[in-house]
This record gives C-alpha cells, sequence and structure tokens, in this order.
DNA sequence: CCTTGACCCTCTGGTTACTGGAAGGTCTAT
DNA sequence: ATAGACCTTCCAGTAACCAGAGGGTCAAGG
C-alpha cells in the first residue's frame, strides 16, 4: 500500500502518517522507487494511534500503549493506570474549564451588548476577578 | 518599576512580560540603564491580561479586549459577541472532553488492572471504538 | 575599592502535534 | 510526449510561552 491508500483506511493525512514515522512510531518498508510500502500491520498500528490520539492520549502515552499492545507479557494494570491518569488529566481540565465557563457565563449575562460603550465584562477584566 | 515587582504585583513571570512587550501588548519605558521602566498603566494592562487569559482568550482576543477597553467609543455588543463566541469555544470543548472521558471511563472500568496481559483498553484501540 | 548576590538584559532553542508549501521525482493513461 | 495524480524531502510556521547561556548593573558589606 502507498502512503495514500493507508491515509484512506487509517483516517489520517498523509502528513501525519510521514510524521508518525519520523517520531518512530511506525516503520513502514520501502519500494525500490523510495515510496512507502505499508504492510496491514502499518495499517493496524496507524489505526490504533488514530483511536488513542482520539481519546486525548498524548504520542507518548500513544507510544507506551503501543508498546504495551505488542508486550505480549504486559501487566494489563500498566496500562491501566496509564488510563486511569489521563483520565484524571481530563477531569482536570473540564473543571478548569467548567470554571472559566461559569465566570464567562455570568459576565456575558451582565453585558447589555448595545451600541453604548459601557461593559461590565470589560469592567471586570480592569478590575480584579 | 523593574521587571521583578510588575511581574509579582501582576502574578506574571518576568518571562511572559517580556513575551508581551515583544509581541506588542504592552510598551514599557527603558531606563537609562536599558531596564524596563514600568508605569502603573503598564501594570494594569498587565494585570487585565492576566485575568483575560485566565478567561481562556486568545493573545489575539486579549489584543482585541485590551483596544475596545481603551477605546472611549467602543460598542459593549463588541465585547459580548467576543466573549460569546469564547464561550462557544469553551462548551465544544468541554464537551469534546466529557465525550472522551465518558469513553475512557468505561474503558477503566472494564479493565482488571492485574498481572495479566488480558486487556479491554488495549482490545477496544486495536479493534475499533 | 572590591566582591558578592540579586537583579536586569538579549538571544537561541525547545515545547506539542502537527500543517502548509516549495521543489522535484514517479507513474499511468492518452 | 505530456498531463495529472501520485509520491519524495526539507523548511517554516502554529500558540504561548519556558529554560538557559552569556553578560551587564546595582546596592551592601568588608
Amino acid at each position: 500500500m502507498n502512503i495514500g491508500e493507508v491515509a484512506q483506511r487509517s483516517g489520517l493525512p498523509s502528513k501525519t502518517i510521514r510524521y508518525y514515522e519520523e517520531i518512530g512510531l511506525i516503520t513502514p518498508l520501502r519500494s525500490a522507487n523510495g515510496y512507502r510500502s505499508f504492510r496491514e500491520r502499518d495499517l493496524h498500528k496507524l489505526a490504533f494511534l488514530g483511536r488513542a490520539r482520539a481519546l486525548g492520549f498524548s504520542i507518548e502515552d500513544c507510544r507506551t500503549l503501543l508498546a504495551l499492545y505488542e508486550d505480549e507479557h504486559r501487566e494489563s494494570a500498566q496500562v491501566k493506570s496509564l488510563a486511569e491518569e489521563h483520565l484524571q488529566a481530563i477531569d482536570a481540565k473540564i473543571s478548569q474549564l467548567q470554571s472559566m465557563r461559569a465566570t464567562l457565563a455570568h459576565l456575558v449575562h451582565c453585558c447589555a451588548g448595545d451600541s453604548r460603550p459601557d461593559c461590565p465584562i470589560l469592567k471586570d477584566l480592569a478590575n480584579s476577578g
């Protein structure tokens, strides 16, 4: 398979696939003409990576997950703890965003949003949250 | 005021303050020795920026907000619409994270997390969400 | 007067995970 | 032969800084 087909089948852009090769996540073969030649195994890895990324795992986490996936002697505890850490990070981000959201929604609610210059949003930013 | 004092009083690191000058958000004076010399007005702007950033506004949004703040003839509608857009972006991020969170929490729940290699998290990543 | 330590300066490079574009080789069909 | 769709590498840019190198400045103490 050439990169275009793999891109289509994995759902990842060609640029991303080349980048993943560059940082050593995959190692496709090369044809005589210099084109990358992907095996089913590479496609499978890329799909794995796409799903892990969609769950918000960092590239380094993905590297670890891939290594665990390919290690027959892994302990599921390793995977679980990685996932739990990530879950906590997600929770932290969510609550940070929710706190921003609450403040901002309040300010937006207070602002008339008309043609006058008077604005509680700017006032709040100017004075002290 | 030198940068150290401003950093303390604004709550922003010196590095960040220098960066804000570099991108034109503030324009402190210079003393004869080359040190930045901040007026109250600069400090005020920095505090404004710190609060806007804490609400998640991008630097470019902050630039706009600052300009609106200093424009006596602004219309509060401009500020409100900027804030509303940002609020929508926050909401989008929150729901994306919540969706990740739901999937991940389910997987974590399904994983025994023991010394055996069998792992539903890896299985899911390998097969298809 | 000299030194020490706490300041300050600029400049370069690194971070995350790609994306865009330039310049050019390859393949397929007409 | 040529057009168009592939593919290649390499360089630069994104957001918002942070770390560190290498060096100047200032106030206080010996």
